[in-house]
DNA sequence: TTGGCTCCCGCAAATTACTGCAATAAGGCT
DNA sequence: AGCCTTATTGCAGTAATTTGCGGGAGCCAA
């Protein structure tokens, strides 16, 4: 339970007000383990406090995402958001038959990451990026 | 010009059916090098057959894609879409910041992709994946 | 050719994501 | 504590994409 904080100050520091819809945005997606759509935290934030408007929602996650404090998962072209843990950084890998999800080390693309960078100066932004196929179960399946 | 022959008998194999709004689609996504919008699609289709809708271009564009015709790239959150070039595949390198498209042979995948097929049994769908990050242009630049 | 099954289209409405604007409230200053 | 500045919210509206529906058309078999 270390992301508060962190998130906190690192808004300040930036000029950014720490408001209760904020907060409570916040508090949604630190609250779950994996990753969340823009209306769950939406409808949880509801509940906490009833005048929150989507827009805000999006808008906080845009804000939390720019300044790094979640990253974005696109999961069957619906967006999630999930709590940035620098200390456990990981990307996915999205079936996109049954959408289920699989993380992975970045260490994986170490590799990959460093020659695009060394060949065409190209910075990839691994944090947000998603991979997406087939996984091992329903790759045997038959039907498109 | 070898796109449409194979992309009509791709069709029809599957059970789909050859119509002059799929044919209009197809000719525009052909003709054009690059990647096209949907909406772009959509206005050109209007000048050869003044009643397609808008949603028979989308649905018509995910149609091709799943059946491999055209591939999807999303730039800045907007998707485009190409002719799936067989003999000339490749992956495409999105800079967050100013959009530019750089191309990318897909042998830099290989490695990676082996790898996740190995210890994962995870098909990566290598034909739609983009790298999102910042082009070297833009890299040196500060203002986040 | 007739019947029937299924595919496909256009229309409209739903869903998801985002934005402009005026009212509101957070945080600093006194 | 009270005031002032301006970031932030809620509302309403837009843009982008998807989906449900009913009519119409293609294809096959008898």
């Amino acid at each position: 339970m270390s992301g508060h904080e962190s998130a906190v100050a690192r808004l300040r520091a930036q000029g950014y007000r720490m408001t209760p819809q904020r907060l409570s945005v916040l508090d949604i997606v630190a609250g779950r383990s994996g990753h969340i759509r823009a209306d769950e935290v939406w409808n949880q934030a509801k509940a906490q406090h009833p005048y929150v408007d989507l827009a805000t929602i999006y808008r906080t996650l845009q804000l939390l995402k720019r300044i790094g404090v979640v990253t974005e998962v696109i999961i069957g072209n619906k967006l999630h958001f999930e709590l940035a843990d620098q200390h456990n950084r990981h990307n996915h890998m999205v079936c996109s038959d049954c959408d289920a999800v699989q993380t992975l080390s970045p260490d994986y693309l170490a590799e990959f990451s460093r020659r695009l960078e060394q060949e065409f100066g190209f910075t990839p932004d691994l944090d947000n990026l998603t991979i997406g196929g087939k996984c091992a179960k329903c790759h045997s399946n038959v039907s498109p």
